[in-house]
DNA sequence: GCTACATGCTCTAGTGACTAGAGGAGCAAG
DNA sequence: CTTGCTCCTCTAGTCACTAGAGCATGTAGC
């Protein structure tokens, strides 16, 4: 007979926390599984590759909605791929976008923190340039 | 007699939203301004000030709780400036790493658009990599 | 003075994606 | 049988706002 496998196996072997599966489930992004007769969730292979599924698109930054559906498009392999390019695509536009501009600041606060002297609060850079915008080097922000 | 400064004007004038500004007042960012006999906030230009410190400092990542201590340094300009410094600096750490992991994603986001062949979700390479970690590209993840 | 309409007020609840904690039950090892 | 771990449900908290209800006040045109 096979082990079954509890939350805390799925857990481990998803990389997914325990209470975050609980939420999973919540909100419908993983099937409600199976239970013992004292009540405890029991998984499938099948679940732990499909939390392993959600893990790896939270992880690069695919919001919950997005997950529910690429999950839905992985559930039908014969429907075109194109909703799935479309998601991947309009997040590859926003990394891009949240680096540039993830850029300009990193540029700022390299201004700040060389111009400090380590001197008093009176003449620090870092405190000045937050007092006043215009001081910025053309950050993007 | 000097034109009093309304809620809509002073955020106007420190690009920070209305409903911002009583947030702000109720977590004690900034202090409660006077009020007219009408019971309407009046600003002064010092409020200005700091709004624009505060909304500055937001657009460059910085937490609430860093930007209390950075006002409290800023009231207080003989203080050494080691604690400015070091929030700027451990802000700027955060950044780089952010960068670092946000090209990582990128890498792999273009990998999943690119190997995209527009056909169905049965071999589509977006599904397929979300599915599998193994099949990223080293992505520091 | 009257009528719109903008702007202000307070208060509560909602957002996203979890996380923490209370209070209890089940289960395996020593 | 007790210890200690994992599990259960439920509620509330996190961060930094944002949205909306329901009302009061201020201002411009007539």
């Amino acid at each position: 007979m096979l082990k079954e496998i509890s939350i805390g196996e799925a857990a481990k072997r998803s990389g997914v926390k325990v209470p975050t599966i609980r939420y999973y489930e919540q909100i419908g992004l993983l099937a409600a599984p199976a239970r013992t007769d004292g009540n405890r969730r029991h998984y499938e292979d099948t679940d732990i590759r499909r939390l392993a599924f959600i893990r790896h698109a939270r992880e690069l930054g695919f919001e919950i909605d997005s997950i529910r559906t690429l999950l839905h498009l992985q559930d039908d392999p014969n429907q075109p791929c194109e909703t799935a390019d479309g998601i991947a695509n309009a997040r590859l536009i926003e990394v891009e976008q949240r680096i540039r501009s993830l850029n300009a600041l990193k540029a700022e606060l390299e201004l700040m923190v060389e111009g400090c002297r380590h001197g008093r609060v009176a003449e620090c850079r870092v405190i000045e340039i937050l007092a006043d915008h215009g001081k910025c080097a053309h950050a993007q922000h």
